[in-house]
DNA sequence: TAGTAATATAGCAATATTGCTATTAACTGC
DNA sequence: GCAGTTAATAGCAATATTGCTATATTACTA
C-alpha cells in the first residue's frame, strides 16, 4: 500500500534504511557532490548547477538537512549549506559496520 | 511528478542514488542484516523472520538481486540467497568512496 | 516604508513504491 | 501423471515521492 510497517523493524534498521533514503536520488548525490567540492559551506545557487527547479531543489535541501547530512544557516537574505562533519562520519561509521559484517562469502 | 529527470546526472550519481534506493527500506535491510548472520547462504524462510507475506518478501529479494548486493542460486524447489561477495565489498568501496571525499569541516 | 532578492511553502498532477490476495510456475515425491 | 511445497508474478489499492507553478516569507536596501 505504499504505507511500509515501520512498528516491525529495529531501530538501527529504520535508520539506516531513512539514511540510505535520503541518498536516493541523483539530485540528492549531485547536491552532496557539489558541496564536497567547495572549500567551505558556500550557498552556492544550486539552480546553476542542476538542472531544477529552484522550490525543487529547497525541497532537497530539506530531506539532506533532515537526514543530518547538512547544515544550513541563514547568512542574509540567503542560505549557507554544508556537510555536516559529525554526522557525516558518523554516517560513514554507520554504514561502514554494516558492509564489514560481512566477513567471508561461501558460494 | 514523482518521476526522476535522470538524464540529467552523471552515471556515477546515478549508481550510487540507485545503490541507496535498493537500502533505503527496513525490510530490505533486515532481509540483508539476516544472511549477514547466516554462515553461508541458507534460504530460511523470511516470513517466519520479518512480518511480511511470501510475495511482498519475494518482491524485496528481486531489488536486492537486482542492486546486485544479493545472489540467488535455484535448489531444487527453494531458492538459495547470499550476499554478492564481490558486488558486496565494491558497493563499500564506492560510499567510502563517497564519503572519503570529505576532508575537512568548515563550521 | 516600499522594493528587491533569496529561500521556503502550498497545492497540484504524474509516477513510484509498498503491501496484499489470488494465481501461476517449477520442482519433488508418490 | 498428480498432489504438495516453494518461490515468482499479476493485479489491485493506498501511500510516498518528485516536479512544477504560484505564492508566501524573510532579510536586506534605498
Amino acid at each position: 500500500m505504499g504505507v511500509t510497517k515501520t512498528e516491525a523493524y529495529t531501530a538501527p534498521q529504520l535508520e539506516l534504511a531513512d539514511l540510505c533514503k535520503a541518498l536516493a536520488h541523483p539530485a540528492r548525490v549531485a547536491i552532496l557532490e557539489h558541496l564536497l567540492t567547495q572549500d567551505c559551506c558556500i550557498c552556492q545557487d544550486l539552480t546553476d548547477v542542476i538542472d531544477l527547479s529552484q522550490p525543487t531543489l529547497s525541497r532537497h535541501l530539506q530531506v539532506l538537512r533532515d537526514a543530518g547530512l547538512i547544515l544550513g544557516t541563514t547568512e542574509g537574505t540567503s542560505r549557507s549549506y554544508c556537510i555536516h562533519p559529525a554526522h557525516w562520519r558518523r554516517v560513514q561509521g554507520m554504514l561502514n559496520g554494516f558492509f564489514d559484517r560481512f566477513q567471508d562469502g561461501c558460494c
